[in-house]
DNA sequence: GCGAGAATAAAACGAACGTTTAATTAATTC
DNA sequence: GAATTAATTAAACGTTCGTTTTATTCTCGC
């Protein structure tokens, strides 16, 4: 009745988290209670506060870090000095793949905002809008270039990422479709939606442009 | 103290849909009490129970007619017999003008599905089935008449679906943008995703046809 | 104006919740 | 190998939850 043989600080602070973006991204932050975390991590209830303050400590450093994830992701995807479209592919291709490969996290992030306090609430959308506005930032340098085509930049920054983020939704790996066609199909849709002129840098772009805009 | 003057079954129970709707949107269904929800209609928690005899037939209740609502309001703006693109366009302008007006039980509709039984969820599940269904027989019609041009027709339809909901998301009604401004956006957004050729009907489309394809 | 049914209040039920306290054992340090 | 620290259990605390029971008052048809 007290410490267990083995027991090791930072493989149940681990396995608390992987447990609890499960259980929370299947159940709901309000639904899952500690005692059900705590068994599934093989623990009693009093020992995740070892770890987290409260509840609420928990589910803020998951949604913490996996914002603070996604910069990264974006900030080691990014291409150097790149033409718009290059850029925009690369920024489709790292948030799906980022947001495939963390389903359950995006599903915290996005579904339980509203269980956060005033001032943590205010800390996630910042990340939340720093991120967006790196997508902005392409629509706006292609829109300017001219080799975009957008009516409205800010709209159609959300809608694009309601969009990409929507795979989850539907998305299983090893369904129908794998990620690399999901992520090509998508690439495509998103060159049309923003009505990109021209494929990128390699092609020859003499011929292309007499007829149809919307390649790749 | 029990039966109050003045006190009327059906509008008591109007007003707990109208609450429960608007408490759950905000709080999330585990979140909001019976309590809190009696708090707000202005009566004590035990009157909830004779109209709803669980919390959960509540939120069921709530969501099947959020899903009815759609569907009905699609069949009444459904064109009769016309070309994929008008068929689109009104779609898209269906759904986001029902979604914008009804956001807060959109919001109960998509993000408590969790809390429903299997049985229940099945039912709404097989509601919102039956309305996607809708767009991607319009995608397909278009794709097959070579109107649109659809890499498959599944994968379009879940990208516009949730493209199109996620302005509930960001949208308040008088902002920067009009109901009507947003709606424009979204529809010329569709209509370059799904590669649409020509404008629809009315227009000669003999001189249309050279230049750009992602009118409207 | 009386009887029946509809609409509620008041109070209580047991269960579950997040969290705290205190005690206990395993691992680590010297 | 003793002292210290880290990791955990067991038990309890007060609160809140969804729901039920019972009783009471209003409304309406006759």
């Amino acid at each position: 009745m007290a410490r267990t043989t083995g027991s090791d600080g930072e493989k149940t602070e681990a396995a608390v988290r992987e447990a609890a973006v499960s259980l929370i991204a299947r159940l709901g932050y309000e639904a899952m209670s500690m005692r059900q975390l705590a068994a599934e991590v093989g623990v009693q209830a009093a020992a995740l506060y070892h770890y987290f303050p409260t509840k609420e400590d928990l589910l803020f450093t998951l949604m913490r870090e996996h914002m603070e994830g996604l910069i990264e992701a974006w900030d080691a995807a990014r291409p150097a000095a790149a033409d718009p479209a290059t850029r925009l592919a690369a920024y489709v291709e790292n948030h799906i793949a980022f947001h495939i490969e963390r389903r359950h996290s995006t599903h915290v992030s996005n579904m339980e905002l509203r269980s956060l306090s005033h001032n943590r609430l205010t800390q996630i959308l910042k990340l939340r809008t720093t991120y967006e506005k790196e997508l902005r930032a392409i629509l706006r340098d292609g829109a300017e270039a001219g080799v975009f085509d957008i009516e409205d930049t800010g709209l159609t920054a959300m809608a694009l990422i309601q969009m990409m983020t929507g795979v989850i939704v539907w998305f299983r790996p090893g369904e129908r479709l794998s990620i690399s066609e999901v992520t090509a199909t998508y690439l495509s849709m998103t060159m049309r939606l923003v009505g990109a002129k021209a494929r990128s840098a390699t092609t020859t772009d003499s011929a292309e442009r007499t007829n149809d805009a919307v390649a790749l």
